[in-house]
DNA sequence: TTAAAAAGTGTTATAATATAACATATCATA
DNA sequence: TATGATATGTTATATTATAACACTTTTTAA
């Protein structure tokens, strides 16, 4: 079965929904707090949906904040690289299209004598909204 | 005072010098247990020492691994950029240089309308080494 | 169709990572 | 030498994430 059509479960059904409603990426126990009407009790259900979600490429984790975002890119069908912008000011984190960039890794890898697998990347800097504001 | 020469702090030196030891990314918790008999007690005062190394740009976050590494190069004197190659078969870590991957990210920033401002990047991959042991 | 395998659930407990708060000490420097 | 900035030691606690186990549901394929 293609995983793009996938069918997932209430829980995971749940975490997404929540995910893709936020304006910023949410951390696990701010997902658990927000969907405890709904009958999800511990953190162990939120972090197992989440890893499902990660695994099929829904949802991205954001290392340096400890946080996780649904992924914007219709039909993404992987988990491997991920690259955002993030903005310091208004914490919006915006996903960048990666295939060009995991190129450019790959290539700049090759340098070091590195087989190029995969990446995470997160840009910090100020947003579009935020540069208007001043 | 130049960053480059800024004097530390026993505890700073300490944390330090066991980073520069390793081949590895270190965690805090690893540290403290290395430094214990150096009259290191607490997790805050490795915690403490880190985050100086990290601000005059000793040591480095590798956020997707919570952990600690020296700085590579020579008179570093920023926190702000990390770049590194990380190999999934023996955990060794290789710090990029930054200069170039910055420009290219401030490039591709503009293309969003964001302002850049730092970032880090972790590569993952198969090292030199571990290529070659296959 | 049904038994076996795989995946998911609910729950309690606990591990791993990191910071708060506060009293005290050290050090640079004016 | 006092004063302000930085660091220290300590206890407690917050935050993030996983282990273990019994049970249920879904998928697969014989």
């Amino acid at each position: 079965m293609a995983l793009t059509s996938e069918k997932l479960t209430n829980n995971q059904q749940t975490v997404l929904d929540l995910l893709e409603k936020s304006k910023e990426p949410l951390k696990a126990y701010a997902i658990l707090f927000d969907i405890q009407k709904k009958g999800i009790k511990a953190p162990l259900q939120v972090y197992r949906a989440l890893d499902k979600l990660i695994e099929i490429g829904k949802v991205h984790k954001i290392e340096s904040k400890n946080s996780y975002i649904a992924c914007e890119h219709k039909n993404c069908d992987s988990s491997t690289s991920t690259s955002f912008l993030i903005c310091e000011t208004c914490d919006q984190v915006t996903e960048l299209k990666k295939k060009n960039l995991s190129e450019y890794f790959a290539k700049q890898s090759v340098q070091a004598n590195f087989k190029y697998s995969k990446h995470n990347l997160e840009i910090y800097g100020v947003c579009k909204d935020c540069k208007n504001k001043k």
